[in-house]
DNA sequence: GTTGATACAAACTTAAGTGTAGGTATAATC
DNA sequence: GATTATACCTACACTTAAGTTTGTATCAAC
């Protein structure tokens, strides 16, 4: 067996692709050798290599391919004009771990992002990544903030800071292999969660009662 | 030069440990080899092999030489008869903060607690580690719970996860390579952190005005 | 229908790191 | 003060995974 069409050619790098996201997400990316990919996908290291140039490209493929549109277009709507930016963005919250706590593709990309640290040729580009994320989600407070939205003890960094740092724990929590000797209620927790960070951050009128 | 006495051997082990953890903190648990420890420490591997069974082990020593009194300490005073557990677990909170975002040692333990995840011969063992802070948090949040000091929208499964998951993104934060856009004041940020958290799990009637 | 490019497979090379066996000088022990 | 256990060092064998080269069947294009 040997040159398949262009279409086949696409699919064995998807496969790939595939694999290597199963792979990495399971036992982490240094542990996971091309070899066991290329296996797990019924191929080679060849097709690997053909496809890719090495262990840091693919992974970088496994990034662009996880790029949603989707994400670009929610920190969007979160700045615009008639939007409340801090209620969208305890609501994006909010979306977020639950689908985190769920067996979605979201949750093996993060993942992935969180173990990619650990490569150093990927490091610049995850940097900006973050960044990224990072000023569009202290654009949406900065504007909260502009509004009088925020708890006057509550600086925009600070909020920052705080909704930057329960999303890094939360995907630590979700993805590490630790085991939590308490027995949680997921969907409760997040619920009480959001609550609570209102509390934190939100300026004292606005804070409604529980829906 | 060959053999030393045992108060030499026993500095060398030391020596050992201390470029182990200087090496591993700087670049990895998975990218410093062996040889590179023996280097920094002016030995051989065969001095590290002397002293350790492997890699695995030299780690596990370093943990085992962390474990600090202190640590104890804390927790037990936090659950005594007459203390205020909730205002001890907020104070500690701040306080190993404002360590971590030193350059101490704990922030160099901290590193290699979130590092040696990836390396199974000791997810167990640090599990154990986490699953013993984990219950005295518990422990802690669950008294203040039963004195009526926790808001009544809050569980103590919900702050548990709450202090577990800042406290997890603040190593993830201050111990990660990433470049974070915003230049904060992590002094400032802290107090109006611990504040924040405050109103998020505080009963509303035992809220203070700022210190 | 021949030819070149493609899409891999398989075998080989290289490199790095671990593990180990053997040597050796010296502290400890008697 | 002879012996033994200790505390290493040196060197080498073994393993593992990455990277490279070569081979080859087939698609595509003329």
């Amino acid at each position: 067996m040997a040159r398949k069409t262009k279409a086949e050619a696409e699919k064995t790098r998807q496969l790939l692709l595939d694999s290597a996201m199963r792979l990495f997400s399971e036992k982490g990316v240094v542990k996971t050798t091309l070899a066991q990919i290329a296996a797990d996908a019924q191929m080679t290291r060849g097709a690997i290599y053909w496809h890719f140039e090495d262990k840091a490209d693919l992974l970088h493929a496994l990034f662009e391919r996880s790029i949603t549109p989707e994400a670009e277009r929610l920190w969007r709507t979160m700045t615009e004009e008639g939007a409340d930016p801090l209620e969208c963005l305890l609501k994006a919250s909010h979306a977020f771990w639950l689908e985190m706590n769920s067996e979605s593709t979201l949750k093996q990309v993060m993942m992935l992002y969180n173990q990619a640290e650990q490569v150093p040729e990927l490091a610049d580009k995850l940097d900006e990544l973050h960044c990224q994320e990072d000023s569009h989600m202290y654009q949406a407070l900065k504007m909260a903030s502009e509004r009088g939205a925020l708890h006057p003890d509550m600086s925009v960094e600070t909020a920052f800071t705080l909704f930057h740092t329960l999303h890094a724990g939360m995907v630590q929590l979700v993805c590490g292999a630790r085991k939590c000797t308490v027995e949680l209620d997921k969907e409760k927790i997040f619920r009480e969660l959001i609550l609570g960070i209102e509390r934190a951050v939100s300026a004292p009128g606005r804070l409604k009662s529980p829906r």
